[in-house]
DNA sequence: TCTGGGGTCCTATAGCCA
DNA sequence: TCTGTGGCTATAGGACCC
């Protein structure tokens, strides 16, 4: 274990709704809630100003719009999002080679491998300029933990939240970690955190009082000795920069229940379409094909069967994936259906299997347009919340709510003034799907040593027009 | 108006085989 | 030949994370 706390811990501060308020300036200061809008959507991402009225993310959309029901709710943007997310990972990968993202908002740098900390004060400069840079490439704030250990620069990262930094003094570990609750530690959740409180322990310095070999009894060999390592500051992972993909699953969660067992077919093997085509973009294939349902009462099962080799041919994971579900009781009702191909191999090696089975079926070019339609169809019919448009007058503007033959547009953009609302018809052909604008305006402004950045920078956000 | 979607890792059990 | 042991693989489920 290392000495100096020269590992990084970089948070964005509610990260999609922020991106959402630097790109809409009237939702600027508002509480902002983004997550899935349909009956059974939940919380994604709040922003503080929603937080104040007890929304948080992963609640039930509707419990949200109880607790909140003046907020702006928007559909995540995911394009959008990477966009913004790729431009904050290029900043650290230029303190360090050893990068390791944690999701589109997080990630860890080992600065010491980068040679560009080595003790506390070049660690807190370091973070320091990071946070500015992260406010001038992308208009957005970040919350930056710095301490020995990955556990510790994490929660650093949270206590530092929102927009600040906190530095763990090497040597302070086991005191500061001591009288926290033992849901801090990585790998205590609900379960857990409930298993150790009917044991008596509430808090980390009780895992350590307990002893071991009583932790390991509690909550078995795995888990019982990495969180006692934990509770006593002992982490020694490493950061790691490239972790291969261990699977690939699609799931839909229905907004409501399905019975029809034909129709329940059919949205299986579009869900193995689907999971075949990603499969097929990350050049992958698998052996395992995992099918998952989860049934009118929440009750979760999964069944899965492994083929003789790789493959990435849809027509053998759906037919997989449609025999599994034949062992499976849908009567009720299923809420969820989900695909799955686990057991990757590289898309070469998949080759040799697949000529030895058979000419591999091609993801047909009728299907994939199918359902390309049938997504743009929605898209401009619904005009949905949240997204970019141009109208040919008044510019550019993003939809504020649509319904009953209206589309409701505010026109403003990042650089703007908070702007003003108008109101169309749904096919008025002035207003076209548009864009998201760069939030900072002429791209980010710290990587000037490289002019094309600019162009390649706004040309990312552009790609993200979808949500 | 209860409870998303994409993952990872661990555990238990059962069968097969040397 | 009988029995035990250990390893490996497949399967199912659960917990956790963002």
């Amino acid at each position: 274990m290392r000495t100096a706390p020269t590992i990084l811990h970089l948070d964005m501060d509610a990260f999609y709704a922020s991106a959402e308020q630097a790109s809409k300036p009237s939702l600027r200061g508002k509480a902002v809630i983004v997550g899935g809008l349909g009956p059974r959507g939940v919380v994604a991402t709040a922003s503080y100003e929603a937080r104040v009225f007890g929304v948080h993310s992963a609640m039930p959309m509707a419990q949200a719009r109880r607790l909140a029901p003046n907020a702006a709710y928007l559909m995540p943007r995911f394009d959008f999002y990477r966009a913004i997310s790729e431009q904050v990972m290029g900043l650290l990968r230029v303190l360090s080679p050893l990068v390791e993202p944690l999701s589109l908002d997080e990630a860890f740098v080992d600065l010491e491998a980068g040679s560009a900390a080595w003790d506390e004060a070049s660690a807190r400069l370091v973070g320091a300029k990071l946070r500015a840079d992260i406010r001038a490439v992308t208009g957005l704030t970040g919350s930056v933990g710095l301490a020995a250990s990955k556990m510790l620069a994490k929660i650093a990262s949270e206590q530092a939240k929102p927009d600040g930094l906190v530095l763990i003094e090497p040597g302070t570990e086991r005191a500061l970690l001591g009288p926290m609750s033992v849901r801090i530690l990585p790998g205590v959740g609900p379960a857990t955190g409930d298993h150790l409180r009917r044991a008596g322990i509430t808090t980390v310095e009780e895992i350590v009082e307990a002893g071991e070999d009583e932790v390991v009894r509690l909550l078995g060999k795995a888990h019982g000795h990495g969180l006692y390592a934990m509770a006593l500051a002992r982490d020694d992972r490493a950061v790691v920069a490239e972790r291969d993909t261990k699977s690939v699953s699609v799931e839909d969660t229905y907004d409501v229940d399905i019975h029809d067992r034909v129709r329940v077919r059919l949205e299986v093997q579009r869900l193995a379409d689907r999971c075949v085509r990603r499969l097929r973009g990350a050049g992958l294939s698998g052996r395992t094909i995992v099918l998952k349902v989860r049934r009118y009462d929440f009750s979760t099962l999964t069944r899965s069967e492994t083929l003789r080799g790789p493959t990435d041919d849809p027509a053998v994971v759906r037919e997989a994936a449609g025999r599994l579900l034949e062992a499976v009781d849908t009567t009720g009702g299923v809420r969820l259906l989900g695909v799955g191909v686990s057991g990757l191999a590289d898309y070469t090696q998949e080759d040799l299997f697949a000529q030895a089975a058979g000419e591999p079926e091609p993801l047909e070019e009728e299907a994939v347009e199918e359902a390309v339609a049938e997504e743009s169809v929605s898209v401009e019919r619904q005009w949905r919340a949240g997204r970019d448009v141009r109208h040919a007058e008044y510019g550019h503007g993003w939809v504020q709510g649509s319904g009953l033959g209206r589309v409701t547009v505010r026109f403003e953009t990042p650089g703007s003034e908070p702007g003003r609302v108008r109101t169309f018809r749904t096919e008025d052909p002035d207003l076209e799907p548009a864009d998201p604008l760069p939030l900072i305006s002429g791209g980010p402004v710290e990587s000037s040593s490289e002019p094309g950045r600019v162009v390649e920078s706004e040309s990312r956000l552009g790609s993200g027009a979808e949500g």
